[in-house]
DNA sequence: GCCGTTTTCGGCCCGACTGTTTTCAGTCG
């Protein structure tokens, strides 16, 4: 780990991460709860939503106010900050090779045995360390350690190996969805499982997802333990006890299993569920209480209550069931006690689709939809919507003149005047009206691609960025300002523009561009699409708290695309988006007003 | 090392599985 002035969240995620490494390797038992400590402080600034250097340049005092840095581990990153260095984190690790640092990166192998290794093997320098490693173990060298044995040095190679293949990449939600599914109905083909459910991230809808877990509630946990590791297509059996098992699949992608009696299943999906800190923070209140809780149930004076469902859970410790997509230890603990939840978004109050692509030839430069208006409204009277907007790419300026566009767009909205036409005549049908849009980007210097005389003939505009992404936050936010100030631009649409596991957002001043579109009746919208789900949740919730409206598009380019909406609605849920926050569940009536404003 | 609606001192979440030893340490979530 090499220790500098401009260290990111991720870095000094993992610097503090190895200061507990380093502790547990001293072995002193007066460092248990300072390790403990340390990971919490790790857990905190890799789970923060700005950079904790931002937070240092804008005061000092602005580290110590994040829940888990205290004065100590405030003080030594300040001195990073300022120097770029830290006396104390280096004294630490001062008798500690790089190498263990490197070893703790593969899955298996934790400090204790890191540190064995690099000291038997003299491996010191981090540079090549796991090949090192590697080669050891495969001469057979390893098993002669003490405290090591031959089937250790078996699963330290099979770390390494799977380590190498392993990309940094999470799988998208909608893939593990999909995955998760296959895999539940494999279950219920045993007829002693009585429910199944996915657990952790998945079920809490995080955008991606690493390991799939998977709950069962049976009463015959050995018999359903046997059937799930007879899975047709698991790659091998990672490990199986008499509550869990777990096995590996194609894609190097783990899938976990917890079994527990029907009586239990509440407080095991309750504790599998998470987030790790919505669990602590949930016991250290519980231990106040003098109760203490697992995935059994909840302990009472020795004895165990045990709880079937997770409302009961929750109700027995006083609290209202928390949807498992706010169980992020972000205040929905103290929102629970207080009866304060808000009452979230669902899928069923969506009356549109605010960003569609269709076929229609726009001449743009960008992607065209697969599917004609026509089939997508009919797509749309499935979904039960009451209107939609057709956001086609704005023509692309290449090769087009001002009068070209205006004669595109004059096309586009005769056509959808008669679709608005012919609707009025067919009374079974539930989408009531289309909306002439157009999704347009927003030049590197802010201005737009069409002029404001072909922005008049739509009823309003999306803007996006598409290109220069890696402007200066400055830059950034006055360019995107400029865009969003003309009068039919009404959505600013997948505003970071980031891509998971292909690209990060942009930067922008969130702040001055809420503060813009709340002033100025602009919306801001939660894009579907499943590798973009942007606005990024944490930012749907500083966009609400601020009173700032928001609208859900899929970004289909054809119809199969348009059942992407519950991605969309996850995020604002998780963003503690209330049905009220998004302006697509409103009527068509009460949303051609807001149009207006 | 952090933290406070029982505390500025004295607590700190809870349990599963594996492998190496024979009662437990290490690792993980």
């Amino acid at each position: 780990m090499k220790i500098h002035k401009q260290m990111n969240n991720l870095e000094i995620a993992e610097l503090l991460h190895d200061v507990a490494a380093a502790y547990k390797i001293k072995n002193e038992a007066k460092n248990r709860f300072r390790i403990i400590a340390y990971e919490r402080a790790g857990d905190a600034v890799e789970h923060l939503s700005s950079e904790a250097k931002d937070l240092w340049d804008e005061s000092e005092g602005e580290l110590e106010k994040v829940a888990g840095i205290g004065e100590s581990i405030a003080t030594h990153l300040s001195e990073i900050f300022k120097t770029g260095k830290s006396k104390h984190f280096e004294s630490i690790f001062k008798d500690i090779n790089p190498a263990v640092f490197e070893f703790l990166k593969v899955p298996g192998i934790g400090p204790k045995n890191a540190y064995k290794l690099s000291e038997a093997f003299k491996i010191k320098s981090s540079k090549n360390a796991i090949n090192k490693l590697q080669k050891l173990a495969k001469k057979g060298k390893i098993r002669n350690l003490e405290h090591f044995g031959e089937d250790s040095e078996k699963s330290i190679l099979q770390s390494i190996k799977e380590f190498k293949n392993k990309s940094d990449v999470r799988m998208l939600l909608s893939r593990a969805e999909v995955i998760a599914s296959e895999i539940i109905l494999w279950l219920k083909e045993n007829k002693f499982v009585k429910n199944a459910d996915v657990l952790g991230s998945l079920r809490r809808k995080a955008s991606t997802v690493g390991d799939i877990d998977i709950a069962v509630a049976t009463n015959e946990p050995e018999e359903v333990l046997n059937h799930f590791t007879k899975y047709p297509n698991k790659s091998r059996i990672l490990e199986k006890g008499p509550h869990t098992a777990s096995i590996i699949i194609p894609g190097n992608i783990q899938v976990d299993l917890m079994v527990q009696e029907p009586e239990s299943y509440g407080s095991l999906l309750q504790h599998f569920t998470g987030s790790k800190h919505h669990n602590i923070a949930l016991r250290e209140i519980a231990l106040k209480k003098g109760l203490s809780l697992s995935e059994y149930g909840i302990k009472k004076n020795k004895k165990l209550v045990k709880t079937p469902t997770e409302e009961k859970f929750y109700k027995f410790l006083g609290m209202k069931y928390i949807p498992p997509e706010l169980r992020e230890d972000m205040g929905e603990i103290e929102a629970a006690r207080q009866n304060k939840l808000p009452r979230l978004v669902e899928l069923k109050d969506v009356k549109a689709d605010l960003q569609i692509h269709s076929n229609f030839d726009i001449e743009t430069s960008h992607d065209v939809g697969d599917n004609s208006m026509e089939e997508i409204i009919k797509k749309a009277n499935e979904l039960n919507y009451e209107y939609l907007a057709f956001t086609e790419h704005n023509p692309s300026q290449k090769g087009h003149n001002g009068k070209q566009i205006i004669s595109i767009l004059k096309r586009k909205k005769d056509k959808i005047d008669q679709l608005n036409t012919d609707m009025k005549s067919n009374k079974h049908n539930g989408v009531k009206k289309v909306f002439n849009s157009l999704e347009i980007d927003i030049l590197p210097n802010g201005d737009l691609p069409i002029s404001d005389d072909a922005l008049g003939y739509l009823d309003f505009a999306l803007v996006s960025i598409h290109s220069s992404f890696r402007l200066s936050k400055q830059r950034m936010t006055d360019r995107v300002l400029k865009a969003l100030n003309h009068k039919t631009v009404k959505i600013f649409a997948h505003p970071t523009g980031r891509k998971l596991n292909e690209r990060e957002g942009v930067e922008l001043n969130w702040p001055k561009i809420f503060e813009f579109c709340l002033k100025n009746n602009k919306l801001i919208e939660i894009n579907a699409e499943p590798s973009r789900l942007d606005l990024p949740d944490f930012l749907v919730k500083e966009a609400i708290d601020r009173g700032l409206k928001l609208t859900l598009g899929t970004d289909a380019h054809n119809v199969e695309g348009m059942n992407n909406m519950r991605y969309g609605v996850s995020v604002a849920r998780r963003g503690w988006a209330k049905k009220g926050d998004i302006v697509n569940t409103r009527s068509l009536f009460e949303f051609e007003k807001l149009l207006n404003k």
